[in-house]
DNA sequence: GCCGTTTTCGGCCCGACTGTTTTCAGTCG
C-alpha cells in the first residue's frame, strides 16, 4: 500500500520527539525533523522513487540509515525505532509537548517525578499545585498551562493544501470506475477556505452504490462510518473525514451548489427562490412539482436571475445581492500575477542560489521576482548582516546583466526589532528596490504594543511591504494580538502595503483580513516565501485567499507591470 | 543520524528571552 510522504514525515516527527524527551543526541532527532521536512516537501512520493530505483541516500539530510528506514515503512509498514520508544515513554508525550511553554526537558521531568504521561495527569497535577514543587516550574508556568489547558480543543481541521493532496489522490482512485461521471469536491475544500473540516465529494451517476464500495476500499481508509447506497461516510488514516454522495445527473448543479455552500449563502440563495414562490433544495429549482432547473450551476443562478457567483465569494458577505445587480468583483486570478516579491535563496535559509530562483520563477510566466532573504537578527536562518547584504545586491546587479526580459529586484526581509526599528540601518535599506518587513520574535507582547512596534516599522519610509502580517501558522501557532485595522490604516497612510503570505501553514493575511485591507484602499502583494523552487508554486494557494478576500487585480501590486510596480514600492 | 578538497571522526546555524533562580536551564525560532 502506498505510503504517503507526510505519514513518514509525521512518523519522524515523532520519532524526534521522543528522542528528544528521551534525552537522545539532540543531533540525531534533527536529523530526524530535517528529513521530515524534505520528505513533506518531495514533488514526488517517496513511493514512486523507489518503485523507480531511486537512491533515496542522495537526498540531502538522508543517508544509509534513514534510507533504509524509509524503505521499510513503505515496505513494510513497520518503524522499528519509534515502536521502541513509545514502549519506552508511554503516553500522549508528544501531545504534552505541543503546549507552549513544554519542551522536551519539562516533559521528561514531569513524566519522571510526577508520573504525567497525558493531558489529564498533567491537569491533575497542574490543579493541585504540584508542577511548582518542581525545579524550573513555578506558580507563574503553572497558571500559564492550566489557561493552555483551560481552552476547549479546537475542533481539528486540515490545512488547504494538505486536504488537496488526500483529495487529488482520492478522486484520482475513485475516477476509473465512473466513466465520464462527473466527480468533484465540494464544501469548504472548493470554496478554498484555509482549512477544511472534511471532504465532500459529489458524483453524478444513478444510484450507484458502487462508488460507495469503491470508496470504502481505498488503501487509505481508517474507518467505514456509514455506507449506503447514494452516501458513504469515511475517515481516513489521516483523520480526515470524507463525505460520498451520489446524486442523478439532472440533481447535478442543485447538489454541487447545496454542498458547496457555504450554508448562509445557501440560505441566502433559497430566501431568493422563496420570494418567487419556488422552493431550493439540493434536488433542484422547483416550481411546485415540477423542476425547472438543478442540472447545472449556471442553471439555478440563471433562473434566480443570479450571476454566477464565485466559489470564494460563497459566504454570505454580500455577494448575493451584488450577484443579483449584476455587479460581482472580477477577482484576481493566477494569470494575472507578474512576478513574486518574498523569496529566499541560499544566502538564508533557502536551498538555492538567486539565479536558481530567478529561473524557476520565470519559467512560471513571471517578469520579476525579488529576493528577499532574512536579515542579521535572524540568526537561525543565517541573516544578512550589512555587509553580505551589500555584496548580495553586487550579486544581483551582476545576474540582472546576464538576464534578458526577467529582473530579479534587490530586496531583504528585514526583522521588525522589539521596539519598532529595523533591524538593518537604512543606508543599506535605501539602496534595495523591495523592504520586506516581518516580525519573527516577541510574540507576546500586548495588543497595544505589538500593533505600535509594527506602526513604528511602517513610519520607516524604506519599508514598502509587511510580511505575514499576524505570525500564524495554522493549527500550530496563533496569531499574535494585534489590531489590524490600526495596522491597515497606518499602512494606508504610510503608502504600505500588506503582504498575502501564500504558504500553506501561514495564508497570512487571511481572507477576512485581505477584504479589511481592500476595503481601507490598501493593496497586498501576494508572495510565496518561497524557500526552494518548487515552493514557488504556492502562488494559487495565496492567490485562493485573495479571492476569498474579494481582490480584483488592481488590488495586488505583483501584477502591475515591472515599471508601475517600482512606483508602488516607493513611499 | 548526516556529512566530508578541514573527509571516516568530530563537528553539526545559535542568540534572545522567560521564569526560575541567585547564575542559568529550558524554550523558541
Amino acid at each position: 500500500m502506498p505510503v504517503q510522504n507526510a505519514e513518514i514525515a509525521a512518523l519522524f516527527d515523532q520519532a524526534a520527539e521522543l528522542l528528544e524527551i528521551k534525552g537522545d543526541n539532540p543531533f540525531r532527532s534533527r536529523a530526524y525533523r530535517r528529513a521530515a521536512r524534505l520528505i513533506e516537501g518531495l514533488p514526488k512520493s517517496v513511493t514512486s522513487l523507489l518503485k523507480a530505483g531511486e537512491d533515496l541516500s542522495e537526498l540531502p539530510g538522508i543517508g544509509k540509515d534513514l534510507a533504509g528506514k524509509i524503505a521499510a515503512i513503505v515496505t513494510t509498514g513497520k518503524f522499528d525505532l519509534l515502536e521502541s520508544l513509545k514502549d519506552e515513554l508511554p503516553g500522549d508525550l508528544g501531545e504534552i509537548a505541543a503546549l507552549p511553554g513544554l519542551g522536551p526537558k519539562r516533559v521528561k521531568l514531569l513524566y519522571d517525578k510526577l508520573g504525567v504521561r497525558s493531558i489529564e495527569d498533567l491537569y491533575r497535577a497542574a490543579k493541585a499545585g504540584r508542577l511548582r514543587e518542581l525545579r524550573g516550574f513555578g506558580p507563574k508556568s503553572e497558571a500559564k498551562l492550566l489557561a493552555a489547558l483551560a481552552k476547549p480543543p479546537s475542533q481539528k481541521r486540515f490545512k488547504l493544501a494538505m486536504a488537496e493532496a488526500e483529495a487529488e489522490a482520492l478522486v484520482s482512485f475513485l475516477r476509473p470506475g465512473l466513466d465520464k461521471a462527473r466527480v468533484v469536491v465540494a464544501g469548504s475544500y472548493r470554496r478554498r477556505r484555509d482549512t477544511v473540516g472534511d471532504l465532500d465529494i459529489l458524483v453524478a451517476a444513478h444510484r450507484n452504490a458502487a462508488v460507495g464500495d469503491r470508496l470504502s476500499k481505498y488503501e487509505n481508509v481508517a474507518n467505514v462510518l456509514a455506507h449506503g447506497p447514494t452516501r458513504t461516510t469515511v475517515v481516513l488514516r489521516s483523520g480526515l473525514q470524507v463525505d460520498l454522495r451520489v446524486v442523478p445527473e439532472q440533481s447535478y448543479g442543485a447538489a454541487l451548489m447545496y454542498f458547496t455552500g457555504s450554508k448562509a449563502h445557501n440560505i441566502a440563495r433559497r430566501a431568493l427562490a422563496n420570494e418567487r414562490g419556488w422552493k431550493l433544495n439540493e434536488y433542484g429549482l422547483f416550481d411546485g412539482e415540477r423542476r425547472i432547473a438543478g442540472a447545472t450551476e449556471e442553471d439555478v443562478y440563471g433562473k434566480l436571475d443570479l450571476a454566477f457567483v464565485p466559489l470564494e465569494l460563497r459566504e454570505d458577505r454580500g455577494e448575493v445581492v451584488l450577484a443579483k445587480k449584476k455587479r460581482l468583483p472580477k477577482l484576481v486570478s493566477l494569470s494575472d500575477i507578474r512576478g513574486d516579491l518574498h523569496v529566499h535563496s541560499e544566502w538564508s535559509d533557502g536551498t538555492v542560489p538567486i539565479a536558481d530562483m530567478a529561473a524557476a520563477a520565470r519559467e512560471r510566466g513571471y517578469a520579476y521576482m525579488a529576493i528577499t532573504d532574512h536579515s542579521q537578527r535572524v540568526t537561525i536562518a543565517h541573516g544578512l548582516d550589512p555587509a553580505r547584504l551589500s555584496r548580495q545586491i553586487d550579486e544581483v546587479d551582476r545576474l540582472n546583466d546576464e538576464l534578458e526580459g526577467f529582473v530579479v529586484l534587490k530586496g531583504v526581509e528585514v526583522d521588525i526589532l522589539a521596539d519598532g526599528r529595523l533591524d538593518l540601518p537604512d543606508k543599506i535599506l535605501s539602496r534595495l528596490d523591495v523592504v520586506v518587513a516581518a516580525v519573527h520574535y516577541k510574540f507576546d507582547l500586548s495588543r497595544q504594543s505589538q500593533t505600535e512596534r509594527i506602526i513604528r516599522a511602517m513610519d520607516n519610509r524604506n519599508m514598502s511591504i509587511l510580511a505575514h502580517p499576524t505570525g500564524r501558522l495554522i493549527g500550530e501557532r496563533e496569531p499574535y494580538d494585534v489590531d489590524m485595522e490600526r495596522v491597515i490604516a497606518a499602512a494606508r497612510e504610510r503608502g504600505c502595503h500588506l503582504e498575502v503570505n501564500a504558504e500553506p501553514e501561514r495564508l497570512d493575511l487571511t481572507d477576512v483580513h485581505a477584504q479589511a485591507a481592500k476595503s481601507m484602499g490598501v493593496k497586498v502583494a501576494i508572495s510565496t516565501d518561497a524557500h526552494t523552487t518548487a515552493a514557488l508554486g504556492y502562488m494559487r494557494f495565496g492567490v485562493d485567499q485573495a479571492r476569498r478576500g474579494w481582490l480584483e487585480s488592481g488590488d495586488v501590486i505583483n501584477t502591475r507591470p515591472l515599471g508601475e510596480l517600482k512606483k508602488l514600492l516607493k513611499h
